[in-house]
Order: C-alpha cells, then structure tokens, then sequence
DNA sequence: ATTATCTATAGATCTATAGATAATGC
DNA sequence: ATTATCTATAGATCTATAGATAATGC
C-alpha cells in the first residue's frame, strides 16, 4: 500500500486505471482520449482531472503497471528454469504479444526512472551472468524481435519462431562456455 | 526515373517530400501537418492534395527515402568490408541515431512491401550466410539497440558501444566457426 | 467543510473538400 | 483546356479550466 500514488489499489485513480487499460487494449493508443476514459469510467471529462492531475500522468500509471507485471512475469520464468535466458526470452516474448498495445505505449517513449524497470532488468542480468553489457544486447534483440512482429515489419511468411531461436542460442553461452 | 511515383525526383513533389524530411527530422513526428508542411512549401495546405491525394502517401513516401537510403548505406558497408556484421551494424546504427526521426517514423508502422526493404535486409542476410532466422534475429537486435536508445530507455550511464559490441559478438561466429 | 461531479466552454488543432480564380500550354 | 493555387469552411476532435451544484464526513 506505499505506492498507493503511482498503483492506486482503491476507488476511482483504481478503477481509471483499469478503465484506461482496457481501452488501450482493447482499441489501441488514439483510442485513449481523456473523454472516451470518461466515459467508461461512467463520468465526465473533467471530473478526471480530480483524480490525475492530466493524460501523461494516466499513461504514466499504465507504463507502471506494464513494467511491474513484467517484472513479475520474468521472475516466475527465472524461478522455473534458473540462469535461462531463453526461458526469459519466451516470457518476455508471450507477455508483450499478449499485451500489445500496452507494450508499445510503455517502451515507445522515455519513461520517468521507474523501479519496476531495474525489476524486471534484474532476472536479465543474472540471466547473463553480471555482464551488464550482454543483458543489454539480448535485451535489445528481444524488444527488437517484438516491436517488429508488433508493427508487421518481417515478411508475411517469416519463421519468426525460428528467429527467436537463433537469437537465443546467440546469446547462450556455448557448450564451450 | 522510373520510380517516379514513390520517389519524385523534380517539381513540387520533391520539393514537398524534401519539406516533409526537413520538418519531420527537425521538430519531429507531430511538426509533420499539412499545414506546418504547406508552410515550409510556400503554399496553402489545399495545394498539397494536388500532388499527394492525402497524408499517409507523404509518410509513405518519407519512409520509401529512408529504406532507400539505408540500403544504400548498408550495401556501402558491405562493399567496403564483406561479410562482416559488425561493419554493417555500425553503419546501421549510424545512419539511424542521425536521422532519428526519420527513423522511428519508418519503422514504428506497417509498411506496404518496399523493394527498398528487401535490398535493405539483403547484405545482413548475406553476412547472416544465408541464414535468413540469423538475419532476422541480428536486425532485431540491431533495431532493438537503436529504438531503445532513441526513446531514452537505457540507464543514462550506459555503455551503449559497449552493449553493441556484446551483441556484435553474440552474432558473428565464433573462431570454432 | 470538503470532495466529487457537472455544465459550459476556452482555445487549439487537424485533415480534407468545394468552388472560384489565376496562370500555363496547345 | 488544363493545371495549380487560393479562400472559405465543413466536420471532427483534443486537453484542460472555471465556476456552480450536489453529496459526503465531521
């Protein structure tokens, strides 16, 4: 209950936030205006502004609540199969498809430092021994690999399985160590 | 010449896609109005449906101009030292952080198949030895470096070189081959 | 008393079309 | 004749604020 201010648990900052997060996902980014909020919250515009204080505020909280979960969802894989990257690769991978929309709006602008971010780095790094300069490449290879399958950018016919594979075993260490 | 259509090369046509590049690369993505466009053009928005039937087919030419010219960088890449990923890495990740939002405009959509894509994606695929799941997966690694660092998502003190060079190594083979 | 909500609206935009007018090419 | 341009404007939005009114908590 000590974040309360950027994950309201309760009452109407609660029930915005999931408002807006549904219809991020549901409809996409234009889709997120302060009046169509409104009016799934059940009130008006302006009555919003009582709650946050404006729009980037709102998305703010949704960029949040992406990273949190994302954190939550690498932690699990990391407790299933520890020291795997490609367990992470397939969490990371089967989380941000599954939440298209509220992926793209979290990682498509620059973000407040955030804790939930060093969170869900964290499996990542351990994942690539300490070597911080590795977690960031195969961070970047697989945001790459969903920003272009988000925004159709490989070839309608593309093995996209398999590219997540090769990716993975280029960043596994080898039977060489 | 006989790309005419997706790439003017005189009159106001060029002229009205060199006003697009020069005001999405100095102000960015929401400077690019018809109006603001018309404005640098010297002409009354109306005009600009004279010589592009909307808004969409000036970004879609912006983005041909791009892939064209990545093309152009990357087989230049190629030419000077074959086979190597990490010439064509670097020219990739040179041409992107200097023209960022052109960049980002690009590659943050879904484009109607380009031939300038495919000639784009032919020397990583080279260098990939033909190995078209290695290719994708080194793009997305290079995408991913780039976008990430454009929107400001590394940690401020970041080696990013660094991270490229990791990733650099994750995808050439080995001594062993 | 305080807080949430409402109505009304300021103040900015946008993209794109209709129809008139000027300029160019045969 | 044809083409480019202009003025005027339709038709949609947006975010956010001001000030009045209703509801809640002491």
């Amino acid at each position: 209950m000590t974040d309360l201010a950027i994950a309201p648990t309760a009452g109407r900052p609660r029930q915005i936030i999931a408002a807006a997060r549904a219809l991020l996902e549901a409809e996409g980014p234009e889709a997120l205006t302060m009046r169509r909020l409104a009016d799934r919250v059940g009130v008006k515009a302006p009555s919003l502004y009582k709650h946050f204080p404006d729009k980037s505020s709102v998305v703010a909280a949704l960029a949040a609540e992406m990273l949190r979960e994302t954190a939550g969802v690498l932690e699990a894989a990391e407790r299933a199969a520890p020291g795997s990257f490609s367990a992470l690769a397939t969490a990371y991978r089967t989380y941000a498809l599954a939440h298209p929309h509220l992926y793209l709006l979290t990682m498509g602008r620059a973000l407040p430092a955030v804790e939930a971010a060093d969170a869900a780095a964290a499996p990542l790094f351990r994942a690539a021994g300490g070597d911080e300069d590795r977690a960031r490449a195969a961070w970047a290879f697989a945001h790459g690999m969903v920003v272009l399958e988000l925004n159709g950018r490989f070839p309608p016919g593309a093995d996209l399985s398999a590219a997540w594979e090769a990716g993975i075993a280029a960043f596994t260490p080898g039977p060489a160590g």
